[in-house]
DNA sequence: ACAAATACATAAAATTCTTAGGTATTAATT
DNA sequence: AATTAATACCTAAGAATTTTATGTATTTGT
C-alpha cells in the first residue's frame, strides 16, 4: 500500500475548481480559509490548497457568476462567505460528472498492464 | 449516466507526464506521434494529447534522464523511439502510485453528502 | 496531382500555481 | 504584558505547463 505524504503539486492543477465548488455544494456556505482547512482536514493534509492559489480561483469563480458572497463580521474581522450561484450549481454538477468519468479513464489507462507489487 | 465528448484541458493538466510514462512501461518502446494516437484510441478520443505538448513533454523526461531515444529510419522518413530507463521505470511506479492514491482521495472528497437535501 | 495522414519540431501567448510578500485581528504561550 | 501562532483577507512576480499557431518534410490515399 503506497503512501504519501502529500501530492505533488502539478496533481493538484486542473481539480482546485471542481474541489472548491463541491465542497461549496456539499457544506452549504464557507470563506476562504474554511475551505484551506477543510479539504487539509478532509485529506488529511494530503491535499493543501495554498491561499495564493484559492482566493484568486475564487474571485474568479464569483467573476465568473459561479459564486456569490456576503460579508459577516466577527468582532473586527470579517470572514467573506461564498455560496453557490444557480449557475454555480449546474457547473459543479458538470465539474463533478467530468472529473469522476475523467478518473474512470485515468484508471483504465493505468491499470491496462498490472505494476509490479502494487494493488 | 454521464458522457462526455473529450475533457476539458485542465483536466489534462498535471496526468501527462505520467500517462506517457506509464504508456511507455507497457508498450515497452514508442515514438511520439505513436503516443497520441494510442492515448487517443485506448480513450475513445477523450484525451487528446496536442503535440505542442507532449513533444516538450518528452525532451524534458529525456534531459532528466527518465527517458532515452533511438533513431530509426523507415524509408527517408526518422521516427524517434522513446523507451524508459531505469530511473524512468522507478519514476513511473511512483508516480503512478501517486495519481492511483490521488484519485482515490478526490473520488473520497467528491462522494461526501451534501449538508442539505439539494441533489 | 492534390489532400490527408504521418512525423518531427519550436515559439508566442494564455493559464494556473508557487513563492513571497503585505495588512490586520484574535488566541495562545511565555 | 509581550510575543508568537493562528485566523482571515489580499496581491504580484515568477515558474511551470499547455494551447495555439506555425514550420518542414515524407508517405499514403483519392
Amino acid at each position: 500500500m503506497y503512501i504519501c505524504p502529500m501530492y505533488s503539486s502539478e496533481l493538484i492543477k486542473g481539480t482546485l475548481k471542481t474541489i472548491v465548488l463541491n465542497l461549496l455544494k456539499e457544506q452549504g456556505k464557507m470563506y476562504g480559509y474554511e475551505i484551506t482547512q477543510k479539504v487539509k482536514e478532509l485529506t488529511g493534509g494530503k491535499i493543501q490548497i495554498t491561499e495564493g492559489a484559492l482566493y484568486p480561483t475564487l474571485h474568479s469563480l464569483e467573476k465568473n457568476g459561479e459564486l456569490e458572497t456576503e460579508k459577516e463580521f466577527m468582532g473586527k474581522r470579517v470572514r467573506k462567505y461564498y455560496t453557490l450561484t444557480e449557475q454555480g450549481h449546474a457547473t459543479t454538477t458538470q465539474k463533478v460528472n467530468e472529473l469522476t468519468d475523467f478518473m474512470k479513464t485515468m484508471k483504465f489507462l493505468l491499470d491496462l498492464e498490472p505494476q509490479k507489487g502494487n494493488v
